[in-house]
DNA sequence: GCAAAAGTGTTCACATTACACCCATGG
DNA sequence: CCATGGGTGTAATGTGAACACTTTTGC
């Protein structure tokens, strides 16, 4: 069986392709934030009569001559003014509708930031904070964008210390577990974590304490990235379905 | 701190956004299968001038009326005659001079195939089964693909029972451990290989052998899939970085 | 003194690993 | 009879889960 169609193939013919250069292609970003014990997603007020005041994620068309990681890069700093964030693709969407404004494919990025890092920098008041948990329908496709790197972030926290990048450099063992619970959606056994915790060696007691908590404070860590880049990756076989 | 640049923002403003409307959109199958136990995948020579004698994945420009997921289907079937096959979205690729056609975004999709099937139904002589280990170079960025699927395929494997999909309905434990030495890239023990399998509870022993071996013929199974989609998949939670 | 969270070990069940011998078949 | 892989079990080790009490601080 031989190809069926008569189109041309981009992948191995020097054809006139210029009739398929018909798209836009934008980034949408789920930035994660942690505050007040709950996983937060930066979410900004849509314009568009289409999704009148639905929420919508922060996102922008893709220039010509930039790149998916550069023009997410770019979204984040113009609308947070945050550099050197953690930013990861995840999925591609590209329902022919899901659009207005015409045939426009998006790539999704997830992004950890510093809630207190973000509050010094940036006060835009289109733009707000939103529980996950409690978000009920957004603009375009971006209800299935968030789900989908909500996932996302959820396997990767299990095999990656990225978690850190939403706490402070400073963090009480507390802090860090009820991130882990936010963004896991679990509860954890308070003894089994610190154990496992503290067993990678990759916590530094700092020789500080809590402040200004109400009730006995705990010391505080800080996340030994340069331990951690050092470490070999193990290469962990198990197959489990 | 508010954005800092002018341009339209095409998720919260109704403005005229045509000038961006001039990329292309790609996908690019990497169609993994396995014989003569080694892991293998499916390239097409390029005739593109810029790329000479270099193998490239298929791949195939997508329509302005078509979605990433039907692009791959329709240059899966059209390519191999092959329906109903696993495929996955992996990673969009996106560097500004990766395809000297213009500016052409790919979507990237690994996708498991029977290589049994496809010799029955196949014989383009442009389109040739290469071991993965042993390819060298590539056209375009596909190597970069090449790495990035055959990373994330290493990594569903242990999590999903895709890999049957790389082999016949009916098959030996042998060759499934043989499968997974492969696409891992490791050695396995076969007696722990054959306990774990077995008490998942998945595997059907069908009562037949297998013939025509030069040694003693081993058992015959098949995957329980019907099994496997109504067990609800275990919320496993670990840490582990 | 009371509320709230910090800090701390042990036990049990289960999973993973390492490891060696006899058996069945084809040639 | 020989080569090749099929088929099988056990012991040791490591990992994850369950579980309660005392201590420290702010109020």
């Amino acid at each position: 069986m031989t190809p069926t169609s008569n189109r041309p193939n981009i992948n191995t013919s020097p054809v006139d392709i210029h009739n398929y250069f018909g798209f836009a292609v934008s980034v949408d970003c789920v930035i994660f934030g942690f505050d007040d014990n709950t996983l937060k997603v930066l979410l900004i007020k849509s314009d568009l009569p289409e999704f009148q005041e639905k929420w919508s994620l922060l996102g922008d068309l893709v220039d010509l001559d930039e790149d998916l990681d550069s023009a997410s890069y770019r979204v984040l700093k113009e609308r947070t003014g945050l550099e050197n964030v953690y930013l990861e693709q995840v999925h591609t969407f590209s329902a022919i509708d899901r659009h207005p404004a015409g045939r426009v494919v998006s790539a999704a990025y997830f992004s950890l930031v510093n809630v207190k890092h973000y509050h010094l920098l940036q006060n835009d008041n289109e733009l707000h904070w939103h529980a996950v948990s409690e978000i009920q329908d957004m603009a375009f496709d971006h209800k299935l964008i968030l789900e989908t790197c909500l996932k996302r972030l959820q396997e990767k926290v299990q095999e990656e210390p990225i978690i850190f990048n939403l706490l402070e450099n400073k963090f009480s063992l507390r802090e860090l577990q009820c991130l882990y619970e936010a963004v896991l959606g679990v509860k954890l056994d308070r003894r089994n974590f610190r154990k496992k915790l503290f067993t990678t060696g990759l916590l530094v007691d700092i020789n500080e304490m809590e402040e200004n908590v109400p009730h006995r404070p705990g010391k505080l860590y800080t996340f030994n990235h340069n331990r951690y880049s050092k470490m070999k990756k193990k290469i962990f076989v198990g197959i489990d379905f």
